[in-house]
DNA sequence: CCTTCTGCGTACCGTACGGTACGGTTCTGC
DNA sequence: GCAGAACCGTACCGTACGGTACGCAGAAGG
Protein backbone atom coordinates (compact mmCIF):
# COMPACT_ATOMS: atom_id res chain seq x y z
CA UNK A 1 0.00 0.00 0.00
CA UNK A 2 1.60 3.07 -1.05
CA UNK A 3 -0.68 5.30 0.06
CA UNK A 4 0.30 7.98 2.66
CA UNK A 5 3.98 7.37 1.68
CA UNK A 6 5.31 10.41 2.86
CA UNK A 7 6.34 9.57 6.47
CA UNK A 8 7.69 6.09 5.57
CA UNK A 9 11.15 6.08 5.75
CA UNK A 10 11.33 2.51 4.34
CA UNK A 11 14.20 1.16 6.32
CA UNK A 12 16.90 -0.78 4.21
CA UNK A 13 17.09 -4.57 4.30
CA UNK A 14 20.04 -4.77 7.00
CA UNK A 15 17.84 -2.24 8.90
CA UNK A 16 14.76 -4.35 8.79
CA UNK A 17 16.30 -7.52 9.77
CA UNK A 18 17.59 -5.65 12.79
CA UNK A 19 14.01 -3.64 13.64
CA UNK A 20 13.01 -7.52 13.39
CA UNK A 21 15.59 -8.62 16.16
CA UNK A 22 14.30 -5.94 18.11
CA UNK A 23 10.37 -6.87 17.69
CA UNK A 24 11.81 -10.23 18.54
CA UNK A 25 13.28 -9.10 21.83
CA UNK A 26 10.38 -7.21 22.73
CA UNK A 27 8.07 -9.69 22.56
CA UNK A 28 10.18 -12.17 24.54
CA UNK A 29 11.24 -10.06 27.43
CA UNK A 30 9.23 -7.23 27.35
CA UNK A 31 10.48 -3.71 27.60
CA UNK A 32 12.97 -4.16 29.81
CA UNK A 33 14.33 -6.86 27.47
CA UNK A 34 14.97 -4.38 24.76
CA UNK A 35 17.87 -2.06 25.34
CA UNK A 36 20.68 -1.22 23.19
CA UNK A 37 23.09 -3.10 24.08
CA UNK A 38 20.85 -6.51 24.01
CA UNK A 39 19.39 -4.98 20.44
CA UNK A 40 23.29 -5.01 19.23
CA UNK A 41 24.08 -8.32 20.51
CA UNK A 42 20.75 -9.88 19.19
CA UNK A 43 21.22 -8.04 15.48
CA UNK A 44 24.68 -8.38 15.50
CA UNK A 45 24.95 -4.80 14.57
CA UNK A 46 27.08 -2.19 17.01
CA UNK A 47 25.17 0.25 19.07
CA UNK A 48 26.96 3.27 16.88
CA UNK A 49 24.67 2.02 14.00
CA UNK A 50 21.69 1.72 15.90
CA UNK A 51 22.04 5.26 16.83
CA UNK A 52 23.02 6.47 13.76
CA UNK A 53 19.83 4.54 12.35
CA UNK A 54 17.22 5.68 14.63
CA UNK A 55 18.79 8.66 16.02
CA UNK A 56 17.92 7.21 19.88
CA UNK A 57 15.56 4.87 21.77
CA UNK A 58 12.37 6.60 21.21
CA UNK A 59 13.14 6.49 17.50
CA UNK A 60 13.88 3.21 17.11
CA UNK A 61 10.37 2.37 19.03
CA UNK A 62 8.91 4.70 16.26
CA UNK A 63 10.84 2.65 13.47
CA UNK A 64 9.66 -0.98 15.24
CA UNK A 65 6.07 0.21 14.84
CA UNK A 66 6.63 1.72 11.32
CA UNK A 67 8.54 -1.56 10.68
CA UNK A 68 5.38 -3.60 11.65
CA UNK A 69 2.32 -1.50 10.23
CA UNK A 70 4.61 -1.72 6.80
CA UNK A 71 4.07 -5.66 7.34
CA UNK A 72 0.40 -5.18 8.03
CA UNK A 73 -1.49 -4.90 4.55
CA UNK A 74 -5.79 -5.04 3.92
CA UNK A 75 -6.73 -6.03 0.81
CA UNK A 76 -9.79 -3.62 -0.59
CA UNK A 77 -11.71 -5.62 -2.53
CA UNK A 78 -14.65 -3.73 -2.76
CA UNK A 79 -15.93 -4.83 -6.72
CA UNK A 80 -18.86 -6.97 -6.04
CA UNK A 81 -22.63 -6.58 -4.97
CA UNK A 82 -23.45 -7.16 -1.66
CA UNK A 83 -26.08 -9.30 -0.66
CA UNK A 84 -26.96 -9.80 2.83
CA UNK A 85 -25.05 -13.26 3.19
CA UNK A 86 -21.80 -11.80 1.73
CA UNK A 87 -22.54 -8.48 4.20
CA UNK A 88 -22.60 -11.38 6.87
CA UNK A 89 -19.26 -12.69 5.88
CA UNK A 90 -17.21 -9.80 5.12
CA UNK A 91 -18.45 -8.47 8.34
CA UNK A 92 -17.12 -12.09 10.58
CA UNK A 93 -14.14 -12.38 8.26
CA UNK A 94 -13.49 -8.71 9.37
CA UNK A 95 -14.30 -9.74 13.13
CA UNK A 96 -12.11 -12.79 13.15
CA UNK A 97 -9.15 -10.66 11.51
CA UNK A 98 -9.32 -8.28 14.25
CA UNK A 99 -9.42 -10.47 16.78
CA UNK A 100 -6.55 -12.09 15.79
CA UNK A 101 -4.13 -8.97 15.04
CA UNK A 102 -5.09 -8.19 18.69
CA UNK A 103 -4.13 -11.20 20.06
CA UNK A 104 -0.76 -11.34 17.85
CA UNK A 105 2.54 -11.66 20.21
CA UNK A 106 3.88 -8.61 18.27
CA UNK A 107 0.89 -5.91 18.59
CA UNK A 108 0.38 -7.11 22.35
CA UNK A 109 4.15 -6.15 22.77
CA UNK A 110 3.86 -2.96 21.05
CA UNK A 111 0.66 -2.02 22.46
CA UNK A 112 2.14 -2.83 25.93
CA UNK A 113 5.13 -0.58 25.04
CA UNK A 114 3.21 2.15 24.02
CA UNK A 115 0.76 2.16 26.91
CA UNK A 116 3.67 1.96 29.13
CA UNK A 117 5.18 4.88 28.10
CA UNK A 118 1.85 7.02 28.02
CA UNK A 119 1.04 9.30 31.16
CA UNK A 120 -1.71 12.13 30.90
CA UNK A 121 -0.36 14.14 28.72
CA UNK A 122 -0.61 11.35 25.72
CA UNK A 123 2.07 9.30 24.01
CA UNK A 124 4.03 10.11 21.10
CA UNK A 125 4.31 6.16 20.63
CA UNK A 126 0.47 6.17 21.09
CA UNK A 127 -0.34 8.25 18.44
CA UNK A 128 2.20 6.45 16.25
CA UNK A 129 0.85 3.07 16.63
CA UNK A 130 -3.40 4.35 16.96
CA UNK A 131 -2.19 6.01 13.19
CA UNK A 132 0.00 3.23 11.97
CA UNK A 133 -2.12 0.29 13.62
CA UNK A 134 -5.35 1.49 13.24
CA UNK A 135 -6.25 3.02 10.21
CA UNK A 136 -5.96 0.17 8.05
CA UNK A 137 -8.42 -1.63 9.64
CA UNK A 138 -10.60 1.53 10.61
CA UNK A 139 -10.65 1.88 6.87
CA UNK A 140 -11.44 -1.47 5.73
CA UNK A 141 -14.37 -1.77 8.39
CA UNK A 142 -15.68 1.56 7.37
CA UNK A 143 -15.22 0.97 4.13
CA UNK A 144 -17.67 -2.47 4.15
CA UNK A 145 -20.40 -0.87 6.41
CA UNK A 146 -21.05 2.44 3.99
CA UNK A 147 -21.15 -0.69 1.59
CA UNK A 148 -23.27 -2.20 3.66
CA UNK A 149 -25.20 0.77 4.25
CA UNK A 150 -25.21 1.94 0.30
CA UNK A 151 -26.81 -1.64 -0.86
CA UNK A 152 -29.79 -0.99 1.82
CA UNK A 153 -28.51 -3.67 4.02
CA UNK A 154 -27.63 -1.81 7.12
CA UNK A 155 -29.19 1.46 8.78
CA UNK A 156 -27.69 4.36 10.77
CA UNK A 157 -26.72 7.82 11.27
CA UNK A 158 -23.65 7.93 11.92
CA UNK A 159 -20.87 5.55 10.63
CA UNK A 160 -18.50 6.22 13.13
CA UNK A 161 -21.04 5.31 15.68
CA UNK A 162 -21.78 2.28 14.01
CA UNK A 163 -18.68 1.21 13.34
CA UNK A 164 -17.69 1.35 17.42
CA UNK A 165 -21.02 -0.82 18.22
CA UNK A 166 -19.31 -3.41 16.10
CA UNK A 167 -15.75 -3.47 17.11
CA UNK A 168 -17.28 -3.11 20.81
CA UNK A 169 -19.21 -6.10 20.17
CA UNK A 170 -16.39 -7.67 18.97
CA UNK A 171 -13.52 -6.71 21.49
CA UNK A 172 -15.43 -6.11 24.35
CA UNK A 173 -12.74 -6.02 27.14
CA UNK A 174 -10.73 -8.65 25.78
CA UNK A 175 -7.62 -6.24 24.33
CA UNK A 176 -7.36 -4.93 27.95
CA UNK A 177 -7.10 -8.36 29.37
CA UNK A 178 -4.95 -9.60 27.13
CA UNK A 179 -2.47 -6.45 27.71
CA UNK A 180 -2.30 -7.37 31.38
CA UNK A 181 -1.36 -10.88 30.50
CA UNK A 182 -4.80 -12.82 30.38
CA UNK A 183 -4.93 -15.66 27.81
CA UNK A 184 -7.19 -14.86 24.74
CA UNK A 185 -10.19 -16.80 23.43
CA UNK A 186 -10.65 -20.47 23.08
CA UNK A 187 -12.46 -19.73 19.69
CA UNK A 188 -12.08 -16.26 17.84
CA UNK A 189 -14.64 -17.28 15.38
CA UNK A 190 -17.56 -17.99 17.55
CA UNK A 191 -17.14 -14.73 18.89
CA UNK A 192 -17.16 -13.26 15.46
CA UNK A 193 -20.29 -15.18 14.67
CA UNK A 194 -22.24 -13.64 17.75
CA UNK A 195 -20.47 -10.13 17.36
CA UNK A 196 -22.27 -10.03 13.60
CA UNK A 197 -25.22 -11.45 14.66
CA UNK A 198 -25.57 -9.28 17.25
CA UNK A 199 -24.36 -5.95 15.07
CA UNK A 200 -26.96 -6.60 12.29
CA UNK A 201 -29.28 -7.27 15.05
CA UNK A 202 -29.17 -3.74 15.65
CA UNK A 203 -28.25 -2.24 12.49
CA UNK A 204 -29.29 -4.86 10.22
CA UNK A 205 -32.43 -4.12 7.67
CA UNK A 206 -33.63 -7.79 7.32
CA UNK A 207 -34.73 -9.88 10.46
CA UNK A 208 -32.34 -11.25 12.54
CA UNK A 209 -32.86 -14.58 13.98
CA UNK A 210 -31.12 -13.99 17.79
CA UNK A 211 -30.56 -17.48 17.79
CA UNK A 212 -26.59 -16.83 17.54
CA UNK A 213 -26.76 -14.03 19.97
CA UNK A 214 -27.59 -16.70 23.08
CA UNK A 215 -30.91 -15.60 23.89
CA UNK A 216 -32.71 -19.02 23.21
CA UNK A 217 -31.94 -21.96 24.14
CA UNK A 218 -29.41 -24.29 22.86
CA UNK A 219 -25.59 -23.75 23.09
CA UNK B 1 -8.06 -17.94 46.34
CA UNK B 2 -9.84 -17.61 49.59
CA UNK B 3 -12.37 -15.00 50.84
CA UNK B 4 -11.91 -11.26 49.57
CA UNK B 5 -11.45 -10.05 53.13
CA UNK B 6 -7.96 -12.01 54.42
CA UNK B 7 -5.70 -10.81 51.66
CA UNK B 8 -6.30 -6.92 52.90
CA UNK B 9 -3.37 -5.98 54.76
CA UNK B 10 -4.91 -2.56 56.08
CA UNK B 11 -2.37 -0.36 55.94
CA UNK B 12 -1.30 2.13 59.29
CA UNK B 13 -2.86 5.71 58.20
CA UNK B 14 1.38 6.66 57.72
CA UNK B 15 1.48 3.87 55.31
CA UNK B 16 -1.55 4.71 53.61
CA UNK B 17 -0.71 8.75 52.97
CA UNK B 18 2.79 7.00 51.67
CA UNK B 19 0.41 4.64 49.04
CA UNK B 20 -1.19 7.96 48.20
CA UNK B 21 1.86 10.24 47.88
CA UNK B 22 2.87 6.75 45.36
CA UNK B 23 -0.30 7.29 43.27
CA UNK B 24 0.37 11.02 43.08
CA UNK B 25 3.94 10.42 41.74
CA UNK B 26 2.94 7.49 39.17
CA UNK B 27 -0.15 9.88 37.89
CA UNK B 28 1.69 12.86 37.39
CA UNK B 29 4.94 11.29 35.73
CA UNK B 30 3.95 7.70 34.73
CA UNK B 31 6.23 4.74 36.01
CA UNK B 32 9.62 6.31 35.63
CA UNK B 33 8.82 9.25 38.07
CA UNK B 34 8.23 6.54 40.77
CA UNK B 35 11.19 5.57 42.21
CA UNK B 36 11.62 4.96 45.18
CA UNK B 37 14.06 7.85 46.15
CA UNK B 38 11.45 9.85 44.62
CA UNK B 39 8.30 8.38 47.03
CA UNK B 40 10.38 9.15 49.87
CA UNK B 41 11.18 12.00 49.02
CA UNK B 42 7.88 13.36 48.40
CA UNK B 43 6.63 11.40 50.79
CA UNK B 44 8.84 12.29 53.65
CA UNK B 45 9.88 9.06 54.79
CA UNK B 46 13.38 7.03 54.40
CA UNK B 47 13.48 4.49 51.91
CA UNK B 48 14.83 2.11 54.67
CA UNK B 49 10.93 2.35 55.90
CA UNK B 50 9.42 1.93 52.37
CA UNK B 51 11.41 -1.47 52.14
CA UNK B 52 10.53 -2.71 55.61
CA UNK B 53 6.92 -1.96 55.23
CA UNK B 54 6.43 -3.02 51.57
CA UNK B 55 9.25 -5.45 51.22
CA UNK B 56 10.82 -4.27 47.85
CA UNK B 57 9.38 -2.38 44.87
CA UNK B 58 6.82 -4.99 43.07
CA UNK B 59 5.30 -5.08 46.94
CA UNK B 60 4.85 -1.03 46.71
CA UNK B 61 2.95 -1.45 43.56
CA UNK B 62 1.19 -4.34 44.93
CA UNK B 63 -0.17 -2.26 47.83
CA UNK B 64 -0.69 0.94 45.74
CA UNK B 65 -3.15 -1.41 44.11
CA UNK B 66 -4.63 -3.00 46.72
CA UNK B 67 -5.12 0.51 48.73
CA UNK B 68 -6.36 2.21 45.16
CA UNK B 69 -8.76 -0.58 45.00
CA UNK B 70 -9.97 -0.62 48.88
CA UNK B 71 -10.95 3.14 48.26
CA UNK B 72 -13.56 2.25 45.70
CA UNK B 73 -16.59 0.21 46.81
CA UNK B 74 -19.92 -0.17 45.16
CA UNK B 75 -22.98 -0.43 47.08
CA UNK B 76 -25.41 -3.19 45.97
CA UNK B 77 -28.73 -2.07 46.61
CA UNK B 78 -30.73 -4.83 45.77
CA UNK B 79 -34.06 -4.52 47.21
CA UNK B 80 -36.76 -2.72 44.91
CA UNK B 81 -39.10 -4.13 42.75
CA UNK B 82 -37.78 -3.62 38.97
CA UNK B 83 -39.57 -1.98 35.96
CA UNK B 84 -38.87 -1.71 32.57
CA UNK B 85 -37.59 2.38 33.26
CA UNK B 86 -35.88 1.31 36.50
CA UNK B 87 -33.79 -1.07 35.02
CA UNK B 88 -32.81 1.44 32.17
CA UNK B 89 -31.80 3.44 34.85
CA UNK B 90 -29.82 1.47 36.39
CA UNK B 91 -27.95 0.40 33.81
CA UNK B 92 -27.45 3.35 32.71
CA UNK B 93 -26.23 4.80 35.39
CA UNK B 94 -23.67 1.72 36.03
CA UNK B 95 -22.61 2.66 32.42
CA UNK B 96 -22.41 6.15 33.53
CA UNK B 97 -19.97 5.04 36.41
CA UNK B 98 -18.18 2.56 34.59
CA UNK B 99 -16.84 5.54 31.61
CA UNK B 100 -16.20 7.16 34.97
CA UNK B 101 -13.94 5.05 36.73
CA UNK B 102 -12.04 3.73 33.34
CA UNK B 103 -11.23 7.12 32.86
CA UNK B 104 -10.32 7.98 36.19
CA UNK B 105 -6.33 9.57 36.56
CA UNK B 106 -5.44 6.96 38.95
CA UNK B 107 -6.95 3.76 37.17
CA UNK B 108 -5.18 4.91 33.72
CA UNK B 109 -2.13 5.53 35.64
CA UNK B 110 -2.07 2.01 37.52
CA UNK B 111 -4.11 0.35 34.61
CA UNK B 112 -0.64 1.96 32.50
CA UNK B 113 1.84 0.18 34.69
CA UNK B 114 0.53 -3.64 35.13
CA UNK B 115 0.30 -3.19 31.34
CA UNK B 116 3.37 -2.19 30.77
CA UNK B 117 4.78 -4.57 33.37
CA UNK B 118 3.10 -7.60 31.84
CA UNK B 119 4.46 -9.71 29.35
CA UNK B 120 3.30 -12.99 27.27
CA UNK B 121 3.92 -15.68 30.17
CA UNK B 122 1.14 -12.84 32.55
CA UNK B 123 1.71 -10.39 35.43
CA UNK B 124 1.24 -10.79 38.98
CA UNK B 125 0.11 -7.09 38.86
CA UNK B 126 -1.89 -7.66 35.82
CA UNK B 127 -3.84 -10.10 37.64
CA UNK B 128 -3.84 -8.23 40.56
CA UNK B 129 -5.60 -5.49 38.97
CA UNK B 130 -8.32 -7.41 37.29
CA UNK B 131 -9.44 -9.01 40.57
CA UNK B 132 -9.23 -6.11 42.77
CA UNK B 133 -10.42 -3.46 40.36
CA UNK B 134 -12.73 -5.80 38.28
CA UNK B 135 -14.64 -7.13 40.56
CA UNK B 136 -16.44 -5.24 42.22
CA UNK B 137 -18.07 -3.79 39.00
CA UNK B 138 -18.19 -6.87 37.50
CA UNK B 139 -20.48 -8.21 40.83
CA UNK B 140 -22.36 -5.05 40.31
CA UNK B 141 -23.59 -5.48 36.53
CA UNK B 142 -24.08 -9.28 36.94
CA UNK B 143 -26.17 -8.61 39.52
CA UNK B 144 -28.35 -6.19 37.77
CA UNK B 145 -28.70 -8.24 34.34
CA UNK B 146 -29.44 -11.29 36.94
CA UNK B 147 -31.83 -9.26 38.55
CA UNK B 148 -33.20 -7.75 34.98
CA UNK B 149 -33.59 -11.48 33.70
CA UNK B 150 -35.72 -12.98 37.13
CA UNK B 151 -38.11 -10.09 36.68
CA UNK B 152 -38.85 -11.07 32.86
CA UNK B 153 -37.33 -7.85 31.84
CA UNK B 154 -34.14 -9.52 30.00
CA UNK B 155 -33.58 -12.58 28.25
CA UNK B 156 -30.12 -14.33 27.39
CA UNK B 157 -28.80 -17.86 28.15
CA UNK B 158 -25.11 -16.87 29.26
CA UNK B 159 -25.39 -14.10 31.51
CA UNK B 160 -21.34 -14.05 31.01
CA UNK B 161 -21.81 -13.42 27.16
CA UNK B 162 -24.49 -10.63 28.06
CA UNK B 163 -22.58 -9.17 30.37
CA UNK B 164 -19.61 -9.00 28.06
CA UNK B 165 -21.91 -7.94 25.26
CA UNK B 166 -22.96 -4.87 27.80
CA UNK B 167 -19.75 -3.73 28.68
CA UNK B 168 -18.24 -3.66 24.65
CA UNK B 169 -21.39 -1.33 23.90
CA UNK B 170 -20.29 0.88 26.87
CA UNK B 171 -16.49 0.72 26.11
CA UNK B 172 -15.86 0.05 22.97
CA UNK B 173 -12.09 0.47 22.42
CA UNK B 174 -11.87 3.89 24.41
CA UNK B 175 -10.49 2.00 27.18
CA UNK B 176 -7.30 1.41 25.07
CA UNK B 177 -7.48 4.22 23.64
CA UNK B 178 -7.01 6.59 26.85
CA UNK B 179 -4.82 4.08 27.90
CA UNK B 180 -2.41 5.19 24.89
CA UNK B 181 -2.67 8.55 25.60
CA UNK B 182 -5.85 9.90 23.98
CA UNK B 183 -8.47 11.94 26.15
CA UNK B 184 -11.70 10.91 26.92
CA UNK B 185 -15.08 11.17 25.46
CA UNK B 186 -16.96 15.05 25.84
CA UNK B 187 -20.29 13.15 27.18
CA UNK B 188 -19.89 10.07 29.02
CA UNK B 189 -23.85 9.78 29.61
CA UNK B 190 -24.83 9.99 25.89
CA UNK B 191 -22.19 6.99 25.30
CA UNK B 192 -24.28 5.20 28.24
CA UNK B 193 -27.85 5.96 26.99
CA UNK B 194 -26.88 4.61 23.15
CA UNK B 195 -25.00 1.54 24.98
CA UNK B 196 -27.85 1.13 27.13
CA UNK B 197 -29.95 1.48 24.53
CA UNK B 198 -28.20 -0.98 22.16
CA UNK B 199 -28.63 -3.75 24.95
CA UNK B 200 -31.74 -3.09 25.43
CA UNK B 201 -32.27 -4.01 21.75
CA UNK B 202 -30.55 -6.55 21.68
CA UNK B 203 -31.32 -8.80 25.30
CA UNK B 204 -34.59 -6.79 26.24
CA UNK B 205 -37.63 -8.36 26.72
CA UNK B 206 -39.81 -5.28 25.24
CA UNK B 207 -39.99 -3.59 22.45
CA UNK B 208 -37.56 -0.91 22.28
CA UNK B 209 -37.34 2.28 20.27
CA UNK B 210 -34.13 2.68 18.07
CA UNK B 211 -34.07 6.28 18.43
CA UNK B 212 -30.87 6.45 20.87
CA UNK B 213 -29.09 4.21 18.20
CA UNK B 214 -28.66 6.66 16.14
CA UNK B 215 -30.66 4.53 13.03
CA UNK B 216 -33.34 7.11 12.70
CA UNK B 217 -32.88 10.46 11.28
CA UNK B 218 -32.57 13.57 13.82
CA UNK B 219 -29.18 14.11 15.69
C1' DC C 1 16.17 10.24 83.76
C1' DC C 2 17.10 6.38 81.12
C1' DT C 3 15.94 2.78 77.72
C1' DT C 4 13.95 1.17 73.67
C1' DC C 5 11.66 1.43 69.47
C1' DT C 6 10.27 3.59 65.26
C1' DG C 7 11.32 6.08 61.59
C1' DC C 8 13.69 10.06 59.06
C1' DG C 9 17.66 11.68 56.35
C1' DT C 10 21.71 10.62 54.12
C1' DA C 11 25.41 8.30 52.43
C1' DC C 12 26.73 4.40 50.09
C1' DC C 13 27.10 0.14 46.85
C1' DG C 14 26.61 -2.59 42.77
C1' DT C 15 24.56 -2.70 38.56
C1' DA C 16 22.82 -1.66 34.24
C1' DC C 17 21.25 1.48 31.19
C1' DG C 18 21.58 5.15 27.21
C1' DG C 19 24.75 7.18 24.54
C1' DT C 20 29.68 8.11 22.59
C1' DA C 21 34.36 7.13 20.92
C1' DC C 22 37.68 4.40 18.61
C1' DG C 23 40.32 0.80 16.17
C1' DG C 24 39.81 -2.65 12.82
C1' DT C 25 37.33 -4.84 8.87
C1' DT C 26 34.49 -5.33 4.92
C1' DC C 27 32.26 -3.30 1.04
C1' DT C 28 31.87 0.14 -2.93
C1' DG C 29 33.00 3.22 -6.58
C1' DC C 30 36.45 4.73 -9.57
C1' DG D 1 44.34 -1.34 -6.67
C1' DC D 2 43.04 2.26 -3.82
C1' DA D 3 40.39 5.79 -1.21
C1' DG D 4 36.54 6.42 1.37
C1' DA D 5 32.46 5.10 3.43
C1' DA D 6 29.81 1.91 6.17
C1' DC D 7 29.83 -0.95 9.82
C1' DC D 8 31.18 -4.22 13.58
C1' DG D 9 32.96 -5.16 18.23
C1' DT D 10 34.34 -3.37 22.29
C1' DA D 11 35.56 -0.31 25.59
C1' DC D 12 34.20 3.61 27.97
C1' DC D 13 31.45 7.46 30.47
C1' DG D 14 27.96 9.56 33.25
C1' DT D 15 23.90 8.73 35.43
C1' DA D 16 20.24 6.87 37.98
C1' DC D 17 18.12 3.17 39.76
C1' DG D 18 16.99 -0.60 43.58
C1' DG D 19 18.40 -1.87 47.74
C1' DT D 20 21.30 -1.57 52.26
C1' DA D 21 23.67 0.51 56.25
C1' DC D 22 24.22 3.91 59.66
C1' DG D 23 23.58 7.94 62.65
C1' DC D 24 20.27 10.59 64.98
C1' DA D 25 15.80 12.42 66.65
C1' DG D 26 11.62 11.91 69.03
C1' DA D 27 7.99 9.28 71.39
C1' DA D 28 6.62 5.66 74.75
C1' DG D 29 7.15 3.53 78.87
C1' DG D 30 8.92 2.61 83.32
Amino acid sequence: MRADATDMPEFSPRQNAVLEQALRLLVEGGEKALTTSGLARAANCSKESLYKWFGDREGLLAAMIAHQASKVRTFERSGERLTADLLRDHLELFARDLLEVLAGDVSLALNRLAIGQATREGSKLGKLLLEHGRRQIDRRAMALIDQGKRAGLLRFDNADAAYHTLYGLIVSDLHVRMLLGEPGLKDNARQAERAVAAFLMLHGTQKQSADALGVSAGR
